[in-house]
DNA sequence: AACCGTTCCAACCGCAAACGG
DNA sequence: CCCGTTTGCGGTTGGAACGGT
């Protein structure tokens, strides 16, 4: 990572101005310069601080990074049921997100949300009334999930299926359509075979509300114990709606804590 | 080992809002 | 109210890290 300097035009003198990721002695000159004379001008900050960075890139690098009352890691069950419920109800509005979650920047935000959660969310459209920053104008935004039902393939955690062999798909290679109740009671169940690639035939046999397609883990599928480890494959509709959004949110979360 | 595609996030850019003289 | 300057926001992207072949 070479660093990258370019030449601003700064009344006759020019002035070299660094860009790209920050060392560790540039960060110590704002953090040590914030500490001393607090945050005052942040265009006029960079030269006495003795940075070669434009104000903008200070400004960004302390909120985002360097400010002390930042959170860090990964997103708690209850931050990511906030960024889902605010983005349903906002919008894009990263900031407006932000207010809700101390120590979280917008920027982390919307990072989270396009690495994390987009992608598992399904088509829909979401009108927003966008409120404009004049306050007086409100707009009407479209806010245009994602069509794309991207497989969420992850293991998930020892979901407890019933004490029935008709029921054992530990050892299936097929798909398997699964409707939960919020506990994870399994209240419906369907089994393709292999050469049945009509989805929507079996869904429309169940309950198309809480439809899981899981896949049954091919590492850990020798024992027959009632437990099983599975891989969920795909969320049909689940995330669509709002009152599923706790369903979903909870799979997606007791199967990612399962892996870190 | 070497290559290649994907994921992820820090940092960028352009534009709009807010500020203040 | 105007206008130049500063701050804030959201979309986009460069490249490091990772995973697979």
């Amino acid at each position: 990572m070479g660093e990258v300097v370019f030449q601003l035009q700064h009344g006759k003198k020019m002035d070299r101005v660094k860009k790209g990721a920050w060392s560790p002695q540039e960060d110590k000159k704002l953090i040590d310069y914030i500490a001393k004379y607090r945050i005052w001008n942040w265009s006029q900050m960079p030269k006495f601080a003795g940075l070669s960075r434009t104000g903008k890139s200070c400004r960004l690098r302390w909120t985002n990074y360097l400010r002390p009352d930042l959170k860090r890691g990964p997103f708690s069950v209850e931050e990511t049921q906030t960024v889902i419920r605010m983005y349903q109800s906002l919008g894009n509005r990263w900031s407006a997100i932000a207010k809700e979650l101390p120590g979280r920047t917008d920027n982390e935000i919307k990072n989270f949300y396009h690495t994390h959660l987009k992608k598992h969310l399904g088509g829909t459209k979401v009108e927003v009334k966008h409120k404009a920053r004049s306050k007086k104008v409100e707009k009407v935004k479209q806010i245009e999930m994602s069509t794309q039902k991207k497989p969420l393939i992850t293991t998930c955690p020892n979901i407890e299926g019933p004490n029935d062999q008709s029921l054992d798909f530990t050892n299936s290679s097929s798909s398997s359509y699964i409707t939960f109740d919020e506990n994870y009671e399994i209240l419906d169940f369907l089994e393709t075979s292999n050469q049945d690639n009509d989805v929507t035939s079996i869904v429309n046999q169940v309950d198309d509300e809480n439809i899981v397609i899981l896949e049954s883990n091919p590492e850990r599928s020798t024992s027959s114990s009632s437990s099983v480890d599975l891989h969920i494959k795909d969320v049909m509709d689940v995330s669509v709606h709002s009152s599923n959004v706790d369903f979903w949110l909870d799979l997606y979360m007791a199967a990612d804590n399962l892996n870190t």
